[in-house]
DNA sequence: AATGAATGAGAGTTCATTCAT
DNA sequence: GATGAATGAACTCTCATTCAT
């Protein structure tokens, strides 16, 4: 059975780097969280520098089983909309149980050490892009449900966007309540962009066949409904 | 005399700390930088830490003038709502000329530092109070062009989100794409929602009044209006 | 009227180096208990060794004033071997305003910086010689009731071991016992030295004369009296 | 396999903090006289206080084996009484081998730092106690040649303020005659102990039983016997 | 695989001191 | 006489890393 060693530092240096950042953590503190020694560490990782590369791969490994999948598994209704704000919802736990010290590992990793070490600013890429694309693509299962001139690849930018921002100020205050406004104003954003959607369905509808269609509306009705769910 | 020692001391650690982060800037760094011994910056300031607060605290001091204000000084019109994208647009300048390696200093040391150094968290919290603030008086002097139902405050602090969030993105992927999506994005939502109040107080002015309000609003309809502008 | 800047320094510093020694008093220290800023510390010293020089020059002016001369003033008898218990009270003193964290300034000095910066040494040197001199006076000013083959110079620097030796012990248990104890010891020596004494010129007052002596001796015994006193 | 490394920073450190004194003393020359590189000091000590901890523990494991019980092996004499000057001629061959520059470094080191680091402090004075209770035992060994009424412990602190204080004149005059002069007095008052006891006790004997006694006094003579020897 | 002693460059900071005002 | 900004060497200590075992 293989040792679990190269795991346990990994996992220690996730949660330092998540925690204070990659310059503020020291190798010694990952060695001692980990419980392990330094030539241990650098049996596995011949740097600091790779074990943050490692560190960062394995935040991409885990994207999707962790986050993206479990979003929609753990969504409270089928809509496809309803998993973004599932998903928002893991961060909003993160938040919670860490007293707003943690939020967007990924998030902070990249505004401190994106620019300077071209492996990880990739990885952070693509993490990014595999997030935006799940979103993305349950924008499109949305299908009429949102405007057809909506973009949907940008959108699915813009909720990163707002999670992202939104870390950003609940770290600041030491408070969920700017990370639940943000969300609360996306969520608005939503029930605006189904509203606007059906309504330039209902227009076209109206212009191409006319009464008829408002049978088929009153189902619509019950599909396009989006609403607040407290978390 | 008053020398101006401490202002490139200021001013060279405020770049530095933008570049690299906190942790990853050295004294040294900043010495060089500033063309000033240790001791003078021990003269002035009492530790690294120390410094950092002075530069949050200038980072604080020069949100009004230099974006804020800025912002509604070089907005293209005289629209509050326009002010926002003003604003916006002076982070993506920053973003621009810097090959997104800069973006918004106090949102890098809200993840970096913001839960480690109190006294910086405060400072950092109060600039996005203001920052906040300010936009949401922007919000509100658009009056009903707005849904009444919009809550300044919270979509203030939802249009921060945005840009934190399209910066990180940016950063991450080296292109200003991830921010301008964002920023467009949220200018579709700010469509949306004027569209939506035009259409509310239609509702209501048709139940109420009548065909007279008709004359007020062609004029009404002027300002309402709120379109796409190229950065 | 002169300032009185420079013996402010001086005194900070004599208090400081007394208080911390020398090596581990910065000169920041010195200015801030003094009130001074650093340029008119060196206005009037040249540096710090010169500062130490000055200070331990003031305790060899202060010495006779302060010390031997008001040993005798406060003495609780005429009696010149009291003196010397007096001059030993005066260091009992100071460690117990100080809570035994102050003993003999010069003493500890001679320790610290004695054999590295000459000029200190000699004055320290000068000091104890004073010192010795003048209980060597008192111990010859006690004429034949101390033996006479005593060398009052060598029982003169075996005082000043017992005052030094006990208060390094005082200072290491933060307790008065041990000084208590060395001093009791040396009163006890005392004792027996003028017992000595007196049983000596017995004898030979015995062999050359006889009787008739007898009647000074019960005078010469009240003199001879030497005993305990409680501080 | 035990390396000498850390040996050789306690042995370096010993004998800088003793010539120097601890503040005077930098680690960079601990360094370079252990022949070590500052990394290799911090993986055995935390800090320099640490070390000096380190170095104070060292010289009381040392107490016994290399003075106390030395003192008595070097003895001229199975005399106890005369393990006590034995014990102070071995401080009198370090003052000689130094020039004077080196007496007592427990006494030194309580003068300098005693009271500003508790953990040192301590062990200064389980030094202290360990030093007299030693020669106490020595007093005590010697059973009535000396006074009945004599304090042992407080005699025992006497002697050794009476080392202390004596290495502290020699140091200050770079002469051994002030630490002879004084061990000389002290030599003299116990030959004065010694010859009250033998009074005492002919006196009591006397009262008491009378002629018979002279018998066994011849042969206590020779025992009691203190006379000063060169060192 | 794992250990922990050893490395030495560099970290942040304090130091005594200088000097123009 | 006094100020306090400026200096730069030296300080204690931490860093990421290496390597013999």
């Amino acid at each position: 059975m293989p040792t679990d060693t190269k795991d346990r530092i990994l996992e220690a240096a996730a949660r330092l780097f998540a925690e204070q950042g990659y310059h503020a953590t020291g190798v010694a503190g990952i060695l001692r969280v980990a419980g392990v020694k330094s030539g241990s560490l650098y049996h596995f990782f011949s740097s600091k520098e790779d074990l943050l590369v490692a560190v960062m791969q394995r935040h991409l490994d885990m994207l999707r089983p962790q986050f993206l999948e479990r979003a929609a598994a753990e969504s409270v209704t089928e809509d496809p909309l309803e998993h973004v704000f599932s998903l928002l919802g893991i961060y909003r736990r993160t938040l919670l149980v860490s007293g707003c010290k943690l939020g967007s590992p990924v998030g902070s990793l990249a505004l401190e050490v994106g620019s300077g070490i071209p492996r990880v600013r990739v990885l952070i890429e693509r993490y990014f892009a595999i997030w935006v694309a799940q979103v993305q693509e349950w924008l499109e299962a949305a299908g009429p449900r949102l405007p057809e001139g909506l973009e949907r690849g940008a959108f699915a930018q813009h909720v990163l966007a707002v999670a992202e921002g939104g870390i950003v100020q609940s770290r600041a205050s030491e408070s969920l309540d700017p990370y639940d406004a943000c969300v609360a104003q996306l969520r608005s954003t939503f029930e605006l962009l189904v509203a606007r959607s059906r309504y330039e369905r209902d227009e076209s509808r109206d212009s191409l066949v006319g009464e008829p269609a408002r049978a088929d509306e009153s189902v619509g009705e019950t599909e396009d409904e989006f609403e607040w769910r407290a978390w």
